[in-house]
DNA sequence: CAGTGGTCTAGACCACGGT
DNA sequence: CCGTGGTCTAGACCACTGT
């Protein structure tokens, strides 16, 4: 009844061993050498399930000064962030989609610090409406940079969403994300049909390619939205 | 000035490929070996450097099919999830802390049901403000389940939260978040020093060590809180 | 300086799953 | 069936860092 041993074996008796207090919190355990030996496997095998471990949080490790039980196990929550379509689907209702409206306009203060461009760039501002089985499901807010993203002034965004036609379109990147609660006003309350002051909640992302910014963008979402992760 | 090949040289270049369009969205990408041959290192390397970039959502592998650039890459963000000492103490503020009710109450329906446990089970309740500089900074209220918590109900948790009291004494092995918006009632907004009805980020989250529930938390934060990370 | 984790290599076997 | 990724091994060298 021994099954081979692979990485997660030892991971999950590592697992076991802190649950079960056998290593204690901010106590060193041993080497992945003696690991090794101990468990009977390669050093490489100890090596990858520990280092899933500490890259999870549970465990600390310092060449020279060895691996010990991280003291404050930093939870680490991980979010999908799908396309909105993808989004509604998955909540099971059909997704419809709006574009409010479509220009090029000198962008507002806030967007070119987060962006680090020169105040008053001209920016592609597109807005939309996302819907969930016909009713207002999220607002996308968003500013593109022309320059960075060759391509979009012809794209069609009345069929296509700006965000999906970036994540299809636009070379891979980086950036932040910041997630708030934010009072409904006029505008939003007369898209997203509730009332103003209503707590909504919002996302603000920035987008980058290097040192490129390609895009900022605010969804904001109807009443009710949770954004669901497991750790 | 050739630099030693490592893992993240191999990941570095298959995500150059990917971003200059080497290699399409969808379309398959050399096997291993080859990639082994061409890039001058063994498989295992090309392995690891490959199998984090399809675990982050940039390809896609199956076993016989090959690999393949993900058509819709899930962007993904990840969220440390600190102890609220520390998140306070990370924004350059003192961290200040109330304990304002200790208690134990059969917990209302809402709880019971996301901690799997019979209706109107007793559990410890606990409320308490997290302060920033002096000022309100976060409400947590939480229900614990004395029953797989042993001990807590003789820890003092006026000085230490509840929240650290948890991350130093048990082993959390899993659970749920949810992040959303909500209005502030009557005593959110007394305790949070906000106006009624005014916009609040919260969050709820479940515990469980296995299949044992610990805990549910509502953490909700004075106004104009933000949760930020990077993607 | 010396111990520990980080990584590479070359070879091997296996499980999955298209064909 | 058999190609592809998934993983293990044994040995080796190296980088970092505490002493």
């Amino acid at each position: 009844m021994t099954q081979p041993v692979t990485w997660q074996t030892i991971q999950n008796e590592a697992l076991r061993r802190i649950r079960e207090r056998e290593w204690k919190p901010g106590e060193m355990i041993p080497h992945e050498a003696d690991l090794a030996a101990e468990l009977g496997c390669a050093r490489a095998t100890v090596n990858r399930a520990l280092r899933e471990l500490a890259a999870a949080g549970f465990l600390e490790r310092r060449r020279k000064a060895g691996t010990r039980v991280a003291l404050n196990p930093v939870r680490k929550a991980t979010f999908d962030i799908p396309i909105i379509r993808r989004d509604v689907e998955g909540r099971g209702a059909v997704h419809g989609y709006r574009l409010l409206e479509r220009s090029s306009a000198p962008a507002p203060a806030p967007v070119t610090t987060k962006l680090r461009l020169p105040a008053r760039t001209r920016l592609l501002r597109v807005s939309a409406l996302h819907l969930a089985d016909g009713a207002p499901f999220c607002l996308e807010d968003r500013w593109v940079n022309p320059a960075a993203v060759p391509g979009i002034e012809a794209a069609d965004l009345s069929a296509v969403s700006a965000n999906e036609w970036l994540v299809r379109n636009v070379t891979l990147s980086g950036g932040g994300i910041e997630f708030f609660a934010m009072p409904a006003d006029a505008r939003l309350a007369a898209v997203l049909a509730c009332e103003e002051g209503a707590a909504l909640f919002a996302i603000d992302r920035t987008t980058w390619t290097g040192a490129t910014p390609i895009t900022a963008v605010r969804l904001t979402y109807a009443p009710g939205y949770r954004m669901v992760t497991a750790i």
